[in-house]
DNA sequence: GCCCGAAAAGGACATTTGTCACTTAATTGC
DNA sequence: GCAATTAAGTGACAAATGTCCTTTTCGGGC
């Protein structure tokens, strides 16, 4: 599986033989069946992952017990708790398969070292979390200046296929809505 | 002013006299007027920020015409609209001046120098990207985890000084409420 | 310091969203 | 393949929020 991410990196930036042999003694492959967690709250985010494939969730539950989703991580993505990764103070969020999963994974320690010995890595992580930081913001604006269907329409026409692979229940986590209020919104986009 | 700035970097990072005066050439120092704008809608951002006094936002204008605050920046905040300013995309967003402002700017290739020759001046943008990322995360998972007043009690204990320098009706825009609500709100939690 | 315009508050009503309780449909794990 | 569980849809009602409009208060520019 390691060479799905070969793939991946030397699509994107030039890596040496040796350099590629570096980053693959620094990773671990791990299988994830459904419904297992990979980072419980409370728990220090130690790892950084990329996602082979399957599909996972990174999600709070709050004060009343609901679960808020604040990402999907499919084929080709990373997924860690940023925050707790790089602090090291304990997590409030939980990572979840929601479809069995085959990750890669590497100790923060070791991610480190490769992001210090790789200059092409590095700049490849940095890029990747300008667009992140970036996305994030237009979910930001999406969700204080959007109603509540037109979040999810733009959730449909952006990531059409993980609303595909998902059950409903998170789409309305995810969107920050309730159920019963998706299941309204649909009926009557259904009608249109 | 450059020594407001300057007393910013040396508390944060170590430089040279060289490289403060490398960094000195390259600012310009501007007075914006209160309700002037540095960025339009429209326009390529090309420069970065940092505030030396004064407070500005950067805000969209949505389909229907109402204004949606995404941030604000006092003393001591960098400023820019980032995805404008790393793609050379136009912005789809205004930055303006609530109070009079005194500003530093950078032209991006200039700054793109200054991130090039100085590594702990990269270092300290990189760390405070970061920080600047899990903070919209966290005002991302507010916004869709809680009430509308429990978004403003969140703020006012967050950012209490800001929310004390702008109106109302910016922090309702800020928030992603009407200021009417902000209002009930408000008469409520002062009867608390 | 005053005046004007902007901001905030308030009320009445409409709309959206949430909550709860229940039914129906779909999945999955054995 | 079936039973049990989970997800989705629905209706009735409550609560939150938006909209529109008027009144009151405040604040900045001259």
């Amino acid at each position: 599986m390691f060479e799905i991410f070969e793939k991946y990196l030397t699509e994107r930036i030039e890596l040496s033989g040796g350099q590629l042999s570096l980053i693959r003694s620094l990773t671990a492959e791990n299988k994830i069946a459904r419904g297992a967690l990979i980072l419980r709250e409370g728990e220090i985010c130690r790892n950084i992952h990329f996602v082979i494939k399957g599909l996972l969730r990174l999600y709070r539950i709050d004060a009343k017990g609901n679960e808020h989703i604040l990402r999907f991580a499919k084929e080709n993505n990373w997924i860690s708790d940023r925050g707790s990764y790089l602090s090291g103070a304990p997590s409030a969020a939980n990572i979840e398969a929601i479809e069995e999963s085959i990750i890669l994974s590497w100790k923060k320690a070791d991610f480190d070292l490769l992001l210090k010995e790789l200059p092409a890595f590095r700049e490849l992580m940095r890029s990747l979390s300008a667009r992140i930081h970036i996305a994030n913001l237009e979910r930001l604006y999406s969700s204080i200046s959007n109603s509540a269907e037109e979040k999810y329409i733009l959730f449909i026409e952006k990531d059409r296929d993980i609303c595909n692979r998902v059950p409903l229940y998170m789409v309305a986590s995810y969107l920050g809505v309730t159920r019963e209020t998706l299941s309204r919104i649909r009926r009557v986009s259904i009608n249109k």
